[in-house]
DNA sequence: CAAATTATCGCAACCGTTTGCACAATCCAT
DNA sequence: ATGGATTGTGCAAACGGTTGCGATAATTTG
């Protein structure tokens, strides 16, 4: 702990007989400084490797160049790609990320949001819980003139610019894909009825179904509530051993497909000749699958730089209104659960 | 873009006839205060909403309340794990974590580093880079007294207190079970031969074969450089089709096992009977292949919560001195890749 | 009852940087 | 020579708290 006390401008100042404005102006070349005063200054300043106090620069200026970055779970193949896609965007621009998870529990988002809010962030980039809806916590940052942007999981009750994928036609590709592969009765493991993915998945499903002029089946839908393996192979049990079963199932998620595949492999029902199966993320897990899983892409890196510039775009731009909402396209990734069919 | 102005001591101080001084002591019960100011101050601070400037105190103080943190690889179910429990710890401290990311590249590594050494950050958590040797950057945290653990990934050259995993133990657990499965030429695929895991994991291995009076067979290790899946899958085959093959494969890591096992169905070799197969880490992908993996879990979260566990300590307590390494047990899952006896 | 405490509170410096403004010196044109 | 513009620099306030110390009034003590 050598702790050697930095170097400030009035050290410098006093060294170079200046005025501390005089050498914090010759350093960023400021025009009223002569050109001699200014290679003395910098010169001085690099050869005893002063570095500017951040945090006194923040204060005066009042921001941190630290954007905040809340997501549901971090232990996540999507949200973590999204979280490498973020970070990389906001270090090339010279900002740096905190991270903190909800767990999908508003108060924790709320606890989050506020360790964030009092002074320690210029913005905020949120996935938000499966529990929040009206936000209150994020219109303290809209209150205080603070940017949120919210990506992959929004709600449209809050008045901020997103980042999206697009799931609905994300979904209708994948059980068009389905479609075509010959299956008929296909079914859909939904995820909840409150989050907007879901929704727009299960519409997406009903338009392809629609479209190849399938009938709908009420009881070829299930809604998941926590979208795990257990959810996945309990539809697919209850959906293979009830009337009428399915010869293909779509899943809101690749775990929830695993599941399904679980059950479906246990009762050594064979895929995808007598069920296909498509799952939704492209998390690793599904490469790992046998067989491997058919699944929908969602470019998570590319989200968390698209949510990360639009974020540093208001910052940099506070006078300029910004409502966008930013969609990316999904890309079908088409693997052996799906494939009957050459 | 209401930006209604925040309240300061000045505010509360002209509007309670107080100094700001008074102010401020009132709000943290000083005892030089009377009980009356107190409970007026604290009232008033109450009402309207005071949240002290926190830039303004970080900058009084020199500190952020906030910690770095360094990984090789956010998109890594371990990592984030870790990364998942510091952020649980840190958050319960009172602080915050910035995320950043190496990729494995030394210049990566030094300039996430450099970012937050600049004021932003009050210590630092790191798991070093494939890269990374003497590690100038990092010395550049303890010259200006800020405190470093370093987990996982470590280097002995750096004179930090670090979090690990007893990779030996976890190792030698591992092939000794494959040992009383009744495996005997049981092969190792391993890590790069300068990081310290890897070199730890296979002395592990060395030992279980020695302890069980097996020979140790030098064409039966093979070294990754990048650990993919690919790497895997090759040293299978190579083995696999060499002179006197393995029964058995203990793989540096599961997305390794998984390359081998992709080799060993591919050619219909029976797993566990022909050949037993063995990971380390315990990622999601083990559980989702088939035959799920044996593996050896690494504890992630809790080397997260330790490792800010003693970063916050150190930050909290500058006079101690601190050296201590933790290391954390692991735990051997066996699923049925390795179990062939009953 | 004077002196010594004690209880409350305010003054002012300070943290390191930024920035509006004043000021002195130099210069040019009239 | 004089007035006005230009150039280069310093003063001082400001950002919002924290804190050592001194001032004042109230209380206690001998």
């Amino acid at each position: 702990m050598t702790d050697k006390k930095k170097l400030t401008l009035k050290d410098i100042g006093k060294a170079l007989n200046l005025s501390v404005s005089t050498v914090s102006r010759a350093l960023k070349a400021h025009p009223d400084i002569a050109q001699e005063t200014i290679d003395l200054v910098k010169k001085y300043a690099e050869d005893h490797h002063y570095v500017p106090n951040l945090l006194a620069i923040n204060f005066r200026k009042n921001r941190t160049f630290n954007i905040g970055l809340i997501v549901p779970e971090l232990v996540h193949h999507f949200f973590s790609t999204v979280i490498s896609g973020a970070i990389s965007e906001a270090n090339k621009q010279g900002y740096n990320i905190l991270v903190s998870q909800s767990n999908d529990i508003l108060r924790d988002e709320e606890k989050a949001s506020r360790a964030m809010l009092n002074s320690s962030v210029d913005g905020l980039l949120i996935s938000i819980s499966n529990e929040t809806t009206t936000g209150e916590h994020l219109k303290e940052f809209l209150e205080e003139g603070k940017a949120v942007v919210q990506f992959d999981k929004v709600s449209e009750l809050l008045q901020t610019p997103m980042v999206v994928v697009d799931d609905f036609n994300g979904a209708y590709n994948a059980v068009n894909h389905l479609v075509e592969q010959g299956y008929q009765r296909i079914a859909h493991i939904r995820g909840r009825v409150d989050v907007k993915n879901a929704c727009d998945r299960y519409e997406g499903y009903k338009k392809a179904l629609e479209d190849a002029g399938l009938p709908m089946m009420d009881h070829l839908v299930k809604p998941c509530i926590s979208i795990t393996e257990e959810e996945g192979y309990q539809f697919a049990k209850e959906m293979m051993e009830g009337p009428n079963p399915p010869d293909a199932i779509f899943c809101i998620t690749d775990v929830v497909a695993f599941g399904a595949m679980k059950y479906l492999k246990e009762k050594a029902i064979s895929i995808p000749e007598e069920v296909g199966l498509v799952g939704f993320s492209n998390w690793m897990v599904s490469r790992v699958m046998s067989p491997q899983l058919t699944t929908v892409n969602q470019h998570g890196f590319q989200m968390g730089v698209e949510a990360a510039k639009l974020l540093l775009e208001m910052i940099k731009n506070q006078d300029i209104l910004h409502q966008e909402t930013k969609i990316l396209k999904t890309e079908l990734i088409v693997r052996a659960s799906s494939k009957r069919r050459e």
